[in-house]
DNA sequence: GCAAGGTC
């Protein structure tokens, strides 16, 4: 019998339906934690395939480092001892695979073809052969847990295939004897399609353990960075519990993206410049046209170039129309996909999870994919001809489906991991929200990847003023194209000037300056964050959404675009301090750049993981060092950093400074604690001495309160911002007094709505 | 109570 491994339950299902004739489905497990198995007959043997669900083994320091004290961290740099162990996560799904692989004589690996699914791979292989540890073998074994004991998490869902009971073994009891497993074989598709699968597994190959390596010293690596620093940062600055500091490889780059570019706008200095515009008129046609020179730096200019068009007519010097093609874009890889979605105010965290229901529901391909380039066994024709049952592009869709070949765009990302996110089935019933908007984005981007380029034409015309130049331009959509279906920009580019001609008079209905100033750099939306990650190689396809949606949850960032909380800056501001002297690349994208270069000469055999990861703890320790000499500092930034988030603005009674405050029961209200340095007032009988005026008030408890440096133009108490959590939904912005009559009119509706 | 990477 032949055991096929995937990556995921949909993958085995697939292979199985290629391979197989007729297919059996088995469950194994309940709930959450179901496990199906696909059982066929191929090539005169019966086969399986199961789907793990990703990774089954984790990396993990032993007991002894479980307690946070500084005292441990340079053990922890110095001797990690981390073992590579089952996941306890994963015991519903080992239980299940116990169960098929029984009497396999073949093991096949059909993980996905990428780094990860190399290292996934490997260790299915390792608890196959019973060589995989159940816990770090320094632990002391857990005690037997009472039958029937409640149990959270899904290690509880295991069913009794897995004995409960430690036998001192810290090894997973072998599913099939190591020499089937190690004549194992590995199949690699880029695709599931039959064409695809059918020579992955006429072509086979082995598992490449140095790739699976290479990924495995970046678990390495990952997790003595990040539970080291984590821990340091959290016990300098008194952070524990649910406030801890979290500070990792790839959250904490990003969050210098958003740091660093806040920085350049507080540092920022406007200068000011001048415009020169005019509204032309003749007959029932506008044109607004502005100074050909554009921006004046000199109010002198400006006012020299203002005199000398001083007309009551304008006369067209130029008309010049040229045609340019505008190519249609590249396929969907997911960083595409979310930061299309972006612009359309879906969050990327929002739009993956909608795209994963799509996907599960059998609506598109699977989302979470590098790759800009369709494989040429995709069926372009099927999808298209599912699509022509989809209202809002059947006559596209039905239309594209008659042609006989197509030439889709290309992007500058090929990869072997997946196809680019396409369409595959059309929904029975409306869809609605996020989804619809993920599914409208996903299939309009599919056919215009397959559509001809649009034809814009540009117009420029050259106008005279009095003695002056100026000029107007316009578009004009000569083809659609691919427009046709991805109008995002078609609205844009449709912007035709009047017909005019050289000689052509027009009267001057209005001509006026303009005093403007240079604008800092703007802060990152999502969606190019997440860009601005891929190109700099943060995270992957499958983390980047996560990690912003992390930066959030830690309170390191807030609303949307992207703001950094006083608490972030001051994190990111800490570690440059400290590492001034001789920098260390712990908080910069390089980092990941070398342990990517490094990762790359470990899968071609010419570094270990050891040597890889004994450099990084080198390099962790002159880090570590010089950020335990400077322990006070970063407590003072971080301890500053909160307070300026906590503070909202200046109390109207007292001067004051007016905070949010957490009441005995966890409730957060405001309150003035008076000013810097203020000396508390003598308590009264049993109370506690307090600063500030004694003025309170409540707050909305849900979401993240933003000072907006104003004051309410009705009561004069400061105003704040409310935005829902990971800078969703629309802000709201109301003044702390409760009773200000501004709250008047809400208060009415409320009271109507709720009577 | 730590990371990032898979997947649900």
């Amino acid at each position: 019998m032949r055991l096929i491994v995937t990556e995921k339950d949909s993958a085995a299902r697939k292979i199985a339906d290629i391979l197989g004739g007729k297919v059996t489905v088995k469950e194994h497990g309940r709930g959450r934690q179901k496990v199906r198995s696909y059982h066929f007959g191929y090539k005169d043997d019966d086969a399986v395939a199961i789907g793990l669900r990703g990774h089954v083994m984790e990396t993990v320091f032993p007991n002894t480092y479980r307690r946070w004290s500084l005292k441990y961290l340079g053990d922890m740099i110095e001797t990690p001892d981390l073992a590579w162990v089952v996941d306890g996560g994963a015991a519903g799904t080992l239980a299940a695979l116990r169960s098929v692989a029984k009497g396999a004589t073949e093991v096949v690996i059909a993980t996905d073809y990428d780094r990860e699914g190399e290292l996934i791979g490997h260790e299915a292989l390792e608890i196959l052969r019973g060589d995989a540890l159940k816990r770090h073998p320094h632990d002391k074994p857990e005690k037997k847990k009472k039958a029937g004991a409640a149990v959270r998490g899904k290690a509880a869902a295991a069913p009794p295939a897995e004995p409960p009971a430690d036998d001192g073994d810290p090894r997973v009891k072998a599913m099939l004897p190591a020499a089937a497993v190690d004549r194992h074989i590995r199949v690699r598709y880029s695709a599931l399609t039959r064409e695809e699968v059918e020579a992955a597994f006429a072509k086979p190959s082995t598992v490449d353990f140095n790739l699976a390596e290479a990924a495995h010293s970046r678990q390495d690596i990952d997790l003595i960075w990040g539970a080291v620093l984590t821990r340091f940062m959290s016990l300098a600055a008194y952070r524990y519990g649910a406030d801890y500091l979290s500070v990792g490889r790839v959250q904490s780059p990003t969050l210098r993206l958003v740091v660093d570019r806040e920085l350049e706008r507080r540092a920022f200095v406007p200068v000011p410049y001048w415009e020169i515009k005019a509204t032309l008129t003749r007959g029932d046609d506008i044109v607004e046209v502005a100074h050909a020179k554009g921006r004046f730096d000199s109010l002198e200019a400006m006012e020299t170039a203002f005199a000398r068009a001083q007309a009551d007519t304008a006369e067209v010097t130029a008309y010049k129309a040229e045609p340019r093609k505008v190519a249609p874009p590249a396929p969907f890889n997911t960083t595409a996909l979310m930061s299309a979605a972006s612009g359309g105010g879906v969050s990327p965290a929002r739009a993956m999870r909608a795209a994963e229901s799509l996907y599960l529901n059998g609506l598109i391909s699977y989302p979470r994919t590098d790759n800009t380039v369709y494989p040429p066994s995709l069926d372009l024709r099927g999808s298209l001809e599912a699509l022509a049952g989809w209202r809002p592009v059947a006559t596209t869709a039905a239309r594209l489906a008659k042609q006989g070949r197509y030439t889709p765009t290309r992007g500058k990302k090929r990869t072997t991991d997946h196809p680019p996110i396409y369409p595959v089935g059309v929904p029975k019933k409306e869809l609605s929200g996020d989804q619809a908007r993920v599914y409208d984005l996903v299939v309009r981007r599919f056919l215009a990847t397959l559509l001809p380029a649009a034809v814009i034409e540009g117009q420029r015309v050259d106008i005279r003023i009095g003695h002056e130049p100026f000029l107007a331009r316009g578009s004009r959509v000569a083809s659609p194209g691919f427009l046709e279906v991805y109008e995002k920009f078609a609205a844009k580019r449709d912007r035709p000037l009047p017909a005019l001609r050289p000689g052509d008079v027009l009267q001057v209905r209005d001509l006026h300056s303009e005093s403007k100033e240079t604008q800092p750099p703007s802060r990152y939306g999502q969606g190019p964050l997440i860009e601005k990650m891929e190109e700099l190689g943060l995270g992957t396809k499958a983390t980047r959404a996560d990690i912003i949606q992390h930066l959030y949850d830690r309170n390191y960032v807030r609303d949307n675009p992207i703001e950094p909380t006083e608490l972030g800056v001051a994190l990111i501001t800490a570690f440059d301090a400290a590492m001034k002297q001789a920098p260390v690349d712990i908080s910069s994208w390089q980092m990941t750049a070398k342990l990517d270069d490094q990762m790359d000469r470990i899968s071609e055999g010419e570094l270990r993981r050891d040597e890889v990861v004994a450099e990084s703890q080198d390099m962790l320790e002159q880090a570590w060092k010089l950020l335990d000499g400077h322990v006070a500092d970063i407590r003072e930034r971080i301890k500053g950093g909160v307070r300026e988030d906590l503070t909202l603005g200046e109390c109207k009674n007292c001067g004051g400074q007016v905070r949010v405050l957490r009441g005995k029961t966890g409730k957060r209200f405001a309150a003035c604690v008076g000013k810097e340095g203020e000396e508390p007032k003598p308590a009264a009988e049993g109370e506690r001495a307090r600063r500030g005026c004694g003025q309170t008030f409540p707050l909305p408890q849900r979401g993240t309160i933003t000072p907006t440096g104003k004051t309410c133009g009705e009561c004069g108490w400061p105003e704040i911002k409310v935005v829902g959590a990971g800078g969703r939904g629309r802000p709201w912005v109301l003044c702390v007094d409760i009773d200000c009559p501004s709250k008047e009119k809400y208060r009415a509706r409320t009271k109507k709505r709720d009577a």
